[in-house]
DNA sequence: AACTATTTATAAGA
DNA sequence: TTCTTATAAATAGTT
C-alpha cells in the first residue's frame, strides 16, 4: 500500500526500517484493537523493536497482566 | 476497507461477526508476520475467537514456546 | 512529520 | 460459504 510495491524481506537501510516499523506497528495495533471490538475476540499483541523497545495491546480478558514478557537472550546480550 | 464504511463497535449479527472475524484475523496475522520480517522485530500475536478457538503467531525469538496460553475463565465455563 | 499516489484489505454483494 | 469487486484504509516513496 504505497507508491510502490515492496517485497517482504528485511529492510536493510536502518532509517527506512525504523520509519516502516513505526508506521506498521501503529497500523497493526489499530487492527488488533478493531478485531477485538468488532468480533468480540480476545487479542494480545506484543512487539519488540530491534532496539528492544516494547509495544503491546491486550483486550481486557486476555491474561497478559502480570505476565513477564521477555525475549530469549542471546550471547550478544552479554557484551 | 470495503463497499461501505463501518464503525468500530461489536457486530451484533452472529454470522456477520464470524465472517468479519475470519477475514480480519487472516489479515492481522499476515501483517504481524510482515512486520517481523520487514523490520526485524519480534512479534507475538494471540487471538481467541468468541467461540474459544485459538490462533497465534510468534516470530522465532519470541518466547511463546512452552508458554501456557489461557483465557481468564469465568463462571460461564462452569456450566 | 506531512503528503499523496498506489497498493492492499475488506464490506457488501453474487 | 467461497468468489468477486467497489470502496475504504494503510502505507511506500516523496517533499
Amino acid at each position: 500500500m504505497g507508491r510502490g510495491k515492496i517485497s517482504i524481506k528485511r529492510i536493510d537501510n536502518t532509517s527506512s526500517r525504523q520509519v516502516t516499523f513505526s508506521k506498521r506497528r501503529k497500523g497493526l495495533l489499530k487492527k488488533a484493537k478493531e478485531l477485538a471490538i468488532l468480533c468480540d475476540a480476545e487479542v494480545s499483541l506484543v512487539v519488540f523493536s530491534s532496539t528492544g523497545r516494547l509495544y503491546e495491546f491486550a483486550s481486557s480478558s486476555m491474561a497478559l497482566n502480570g505476565l513477564v514478557i521477555s525475549r530469549k537472550y542471546d550471547l550478544f546480550d552479554l557484551y
